[in-house]
DNA sequence: CGTTATCCTACCTCCGGAGTAGGTTTTATA
DNA sequence: TATAAAACCTACTCCGGAGGTAGGATAACG
């Protein structure tokens, strides 16, 4: 398994978001009731999406979460990420701030990773479907209670 | 992370044992000891890929491991899915016989899961570049002792 | 003020990853 | 033919992270 279900709940509770968006915030608790998740363990994940800046919250009676910005500008990369740091397929591979990839174990002894041209390429392949889809492609039609009639 | 150091390690095996492929087999303390790693954990991962029939095995002296196949015909998808098993990204979703995947809250509950878009995506992207990637690609010339002089 | 919600910290349990250990069997060679 | 070198097999350990629970503090409505 690559994803555990940090990334499946957490993308069900933004898809949950997305699909009421615009209707006032929505209760992590009805997303829970909804979605047949435990409310204690989503509420973890809901902080991770906060403190990356892709809900925001109100708190007190009639509170809840909104998406911080419109479905089409989230992409899925953003919020995979948010939800189970970063994405790299595999322990020794880390991505440095300009975007390159170093390995490890290159690092250590100086010889040439045989292994590292094809965990680029896995990383590659990864990250550019997650940023391909935005939330948006998420929110199926018949989940919507509310249309902005 | 993505894939665990079983992946990392029968990988690294897999590339020694092409670098020298031609020049009889090649004993895991060898390997072990090029590479660094545990030998008894080597055995572990390398009877994974034996069972895959990805290795041929001769036993006793001077005994040791060779590959079943050139290189050339052998894709990381078989060595990574020897290792780890079925390559899934996620929990709920599996391949079924026939290549179509299903999500197992999807079967559980009857609605659609607004989530397998991403995962079917995702899997593929993952499956098409390990498939697309053959062992030899993974040998460095610089690896290589012996040469088919 | 009480209810409803977010927010925060601490804790728990279980399983798989990452090995270790110790033995048995097979084969080449001195 | 004894010995050494290898594969092969089973059982065990240790540890961290996944997947939660529990309980409280804080904040906003009515």
């Amino acid at each position: 398994m690559m994803f555990s279900t940090k990334a499946e709940y957490g993308i069900r509770i933004m898809a949950h978001l997305a699909a009421y968006d615009g209707d006032g915030p929505v209760s992590l608790s009805a997303i829970a009731d909804a979605e047949g998740l435990p409310l204690a363990y989503l509420e973890h994940l809901v902080q991770r999406l906060r403190r990356a800046e892709l809900v925001d919250s109100r708190r007190g009676a009639h509170g809840g979460y909104t998406l911080s910005r419109p479905a089409e500008m989230i992409t899925m990369a953003e919020v995979v990420e948010a939800l189970e740091g970063d994405i790299a397929p595999i322990e020794c591979i880390s991505a440095q701030d300009d975007g390159t990839l170093v390995c490890a174990r290159e690092a250590q002894f100086d010889r040439v990773c045989p292994t590292k041209v094809l965990w680029t390429r896995v990383q590659g392949s990864i990250v550019r479907t997650l940023k391909d889809i935005t939330l948006s492609e998420l929110v199926v039609p018949t989940t919507r209670k509310k249309a902005t009639v």
